[in-house]
DNA sequence: CCAAAAGTGTTACCAATACACCCATGG
DNA sequence: CCATGGGTGTATTGGTAACACTTTTGG
């Protein structure tokens, strides 16, 4: 690494939060109104410079609590945007995270302050700067890994049904799936434990509860959806 | 994004390269020998400071040209290191860079002065700070790509033969492949071209050449080994 | 003629896909 | 009793993995 800089470096570092959620079957994104110039009246991600002696994954993480109010959220890096022209009112490299949140838990009072608003990711605003070019590469790679990791349940309450896994899954994925075929592999999955209970609010049938036992999960570590 | 910041914000952003090349049929990385304190002795990737009107990308390729004298290599980004104490001599973030080069290219005498040498994978030295994570990551992220995507020929010269090939998957993957099962796949590629001549190097029989061509593979964009 | 590396096909197994009917219940 | 969503099994296909011998030629 260089010793010296020739002159003194001027960068803001910054991360955005590309927030997920799935709200009425679909999977949509947290986004703020952008208040203020430039590109004021705009829609944007979440974010927020880093600071001096703040990891950024804490960056992220408390940015994403100052909107909602929520703490130990799940949340992965995604990657790192850097040209030297993306932000037009400086110089600001921006680190991206991808988090998943449910809507029912987050505090609305202080998402209400932010003047923030959910849109499927079928129809975004048009977004500040390069943040439509983040939120594409967060949704490919939640799109590679949802199939390979159990991070999707972060979507979905502690109990939720399999109509409801299968709808999260379509949703993501923006295609539909066999529901036999899912099905067989939800139950070679033994950290997927049916519950007793039913969910009786969406058929008169009722659906099981599941859950995912996060335990039982670390004992296999293999995970195919 | 927060318009104002607290205080001043003093980070100062780098990038560093995880270098690849195979050489002598192993899966190398190219490392520098670090002569100035914290951590003198010690050796280290490659790595400096981003100009303040310089893409990061930018910034990367010229760390790489700086020590090899190469242009137009092939770079992805890895992921960014933000930990607060990374680096023991000052607040600097981090983002990775994995390239892959050719020895029998790059300039020895650039090379020469930065006091840097090739080490097997399997066999690497003690790195400072936490880059000993950034190549584990980005040797997983290569072990992970280069089974979808034809990234790996940047290892190899622009003629190679199927024997050549199959060690380099090899030792990129740390596992040994079936001959034919490896040769069935690579025959159903079109885009990977034999040639008509011989390489006589190696064996009496000889082995032919192959080329890899990117716009017949442009038209498939699809691989798989 | 032999050592050393290059080249070549078939079978067995597992995973992914496609597909249609019965079940339970509230109204 | 019926409309609605929940739940179940089988046959086919395609891809992956395992496996051993023949070819070429310089020395």
């Amino acid at each position: 690494m260089n010793k010296k800089l020739e002159q003194k470096q001027q960068i803001k570092l910054a991360v955005d939060c590309i927030i997920f959620g799935f709200n009425n079957n679909r999977l949509e994104l947290l986004l703020v109104h952008r208040g203020f110039e430039p590109e004021k009246g705009k829609w944007s991600l979440i974010g927020g410079f880093v600071g001096n002696d703040e990891d950024i994954d804490d960056a992220a993480n408390r940015v994403l609590y100052d909107l909602s109010g929520l703490e130990n959220i799940y949340m992965e890096q995604v990657r790192t945007f850097g040209k030297a022209d993306r932000d037009s009112s400086g110089r600001v490299v921006s680190t991206t995270y991808s988090a998943m949140i449910l809507k029912s838990e987050y505090n609305e009072e202080r998402v209400g302050k932010y003047d923030a608003k959910w849109f499927p990711i079928e129809d975004l605003p048009e977004l500040i700067f390069d943040h439509s070019e983040m939120v594409g590469s967060a949704i490919r790679r939640l799109r590679r890994r949802v199939r390979n990791f159990p991070i999707a349940f972060n979507l979905l309450p502690a109990k939720f049904t399999l109509p409801q896994l299968q709808m999260l899954y379509e949703g993501i994925l923006s295609e539909s799936l066999d529901k036999r075929n899912f099905r067989r592999k939800v139950s070679q999955m033994n950290y997927l434990v049916r519950l007793e209970e039913k969910d009786m609010s969406e058929s008169r049938k009722g659906a099981y509860f599941y859950r995912f036992d996060e335990e039982l999960y670390n004992k296999e570590l293999n995970f195919n959806l």
